[in-house]
DNA sequence: TATTGGACCTTGTACGGACAACATCCGCTT
DNA sequence: AAGCGGATGTTGTCCGTACAAGGTCCAATA
């Protein structure tokens, strides 16, 4: 025989049922504790109990020499809840979209939005991640920091596995996890700069990338896997990698070198837009025209791409629609319960030719 | 004489003191029910109800049949607290470093942050502000939306008022509440704008201006001001308003034939470096250089203003500082309890003179 | 008519007692 | 030596009572 429920959670589950068949409204007032006493056979101590539950719930609302009524406001039954996106830099010129593809798909089925930055700092990460666990959370979405280093917070994730709270990966995905990502074909991008610049004409091509995080690399993978197939060599020093922390100075240094030096290149693949718009500058202190000294590709067709006098050529992803599909997918594995069936979702890169590209100058042929 | 406190209230205060000074540390066994009540002369009932609240507040966690004992963990004791934002444009490319700033900043004293945009679209902003007060809230930070308009969600900030719940506004504040607000002196930044380049020669300079909200009307007022106290006529044709949603088009056909027709204007003002960026192509449409041509100076300092082939003049404020401002004052007007003490916090606009402002070509004088 | 005082409602605080459910320990039994 | 059972101590549930404090209403009063 099953054990008798406690008499007040059988009046809380009562009062609880009556809220949600709208037999009692929002701004009711309820019968006086005395009354439901004396109604349920209990004493005025056990209903007390079960209001206060009620009240700490936020359900019902007591006032002193009034009575208890049902709070107001609460649009629903179903409380809102609430998922987390954990993004490395909010500012950073591509994740605003993404987020606000997310949050306005999330806002309109009634989820509510916790956001917070890494600022690709790994301590600040486990931060995040902690304050995000600290309160009842339906979901996470995450962008990896520095996808390409190891893992220090792994026991985080975990830790959410063990919660059943679903989770997926933006752009990227820390190898150790299972777990849906949405991201662009990095690899493939990469590949389509350099291919499209080879059989332009080009054959010294400089390619700059972030290579701390994993999308990085796999641009430059497809960078070199687009000069093996089209068979043209790739000296060392026409690749240039840099970290976060670098990006402020490096690869706009190296830039300035490579097209003062002798056998300077005749176009440039940068790891996105914000770079490429940078490298611009280098090539007019030189004087070098683009495109016809000088081709320049960047990635992620950001609004600085088209704010230059020479409109940027670059690699597209649909930025507002990976935040769209992202929140949708989470918030199906949150209703199938957190079965995490590693769908991924990964987009096609697309070529944007606009001005900054054309056939190397002929000299350099 | 002052109401004696309830007993039951000075035992809590008495535990947590304790705990604070750290007579009782994490994991310890407090006293049984029963001796605590023997101890401090009160009933077990008494001394339950104490418990419970910290119970509650996930200070002291129960155990049946064993004791109670100190939370272990949460080393964050004052248990985390959420605060919210509510924007116009999460992708605008300003707003974003505004809620780093503030990100940052809260994420440090352990407030977690609640993001949502309104779309500057009223209907929204009530969503947003709904979606908010649905749950716990510490405090609002808010981005009025169409400030210009009215304000038919004035309900909700009552709401907010009576709740006790501290919110500020930034960039602009609804004229019907009083609430501290951060923001730039607009109506100076429009001033500068104008003044400068009246003193530089200037005397058909062009105002592009969105007016529906309270930026772009103040930044607007600034610039005819500035032309009433330098003597300088304003035909009503070289003021050019327009809304959000006429954004995209409006004001660059509108430069395109003020550029065409006769006496056209040697200068423009643009409310923000977006559009000033925009009108740039339109000046290059035309085959009119800047700024021999033309001088264009902007709002924002953004990052477009430096990735453009001339180094946009601008009107800048400090974004990321107005961010961390806002935030800092919110946690004050938290601790306080919400003593909303009015304190603006104005900044100053700044004249960052780049390469897109010069005197005016000679036969335009 | 306007005000006041009190009756009568509500919830808040506080006390007392009783038994149930659970955990631990110790001595007794096997 | 291992296992069982009960003593003992803890929190959980439930009851009853009493008075305080806040709110509403109405009738008596000025």
């Amino acid at each position: 025989m099953t054990k008798a429920e406690p008499k007040y959670k059988q009046l809380k589950r009562e009062l609880l049922t009556q809220m949600q068949n709208g037999r009692r409204k929002p701004g009711d007032m309820l019968p006086s504790e005395f009354e439901l006493a004396d109604q349920f056979g209990m004493s005025r101590q056990t209903v007390r109990q079960a209001m206060g539950e009620l009240v700490q719930e936020g359900l019902l609302r007591r006032v002193q020499g009034k009575g208890t009524f049902v709070t107001e406001t609460r649009t629903t039954a179903t409380d809102l809840q609430t998922i987390g996106i954990v993004t490395t830099s909010i500012s950073d010129y591509i994740f605003p979209l993404i987020v606000r593809g997310a949050e306005a798909t999330l806002r309109e089925k009634g989820y509510r939005l916790l956001l917070s930055s890494t600022d690709n700092d790994k301590d600040r990460e486990r931060e995040c991640l902690e304050m995000m666990m600290s309160h009842p959370l339906k979901g996470l979405i995450i962008e990896p920091t520095k996808s390409a280093g190891g893992n220090p917070n792994l026991a985080y994730y975990l830790d959410l596995d063990q919660r059943a709270i679903p989770y997926l990966m933006i752009n990227e995905r820390y190898g150790e996890l299972q777990c849906p990502v949405v991201k662009m074909e990095d690899e493939l991008g990469g590949f389509l700069a350099a291919d499209h610049l080879l059989k332009l004409g080009h054959r010294r091509i400089a390619g700059f990338f972030k290579t701390d995080d994993l999308q990085g690399l796999n641009r430059l993978k497809g960078f070199i896997r687009a000069h093996r197939e089209n068979r043209a060599e790739l000296p060392s020093r026409q690749v240039i990698q840099y970290t976060t922390e670098e990006k402020a100075e490096k690869p706009f240094a190296a830039a300035l070198a490579m097209l003062k030096g002798a056998d300077r290149p005749t176009a440039f693949v940068c790891y996105n837009d914000e770079l490429a718009v940078k490298l611009l500058e280098a090539a007019r202190r030189l004087r070098l025209s683009v495109p016809e000294d000088l081709s320049v590709v960047g990635f992620d067709d950001a609004s600085l791409a088209t704010a230059t006098e020479v409109k940027l050529t670059t690699i597209a992803h649909p930025k507002l629609e990976m935040g769209v599909y992202a929140a949708k997918q989470l918030m199906a594995m949150i209703e199938q319960g957190g079965a995490s069936s590693s769908v991924d979702m990964v987009y096609e890169p697309i070529w944007v030719e606009r001005h900054s590209t054309c056939p190397p100058p002929a000299e350099a042929m």
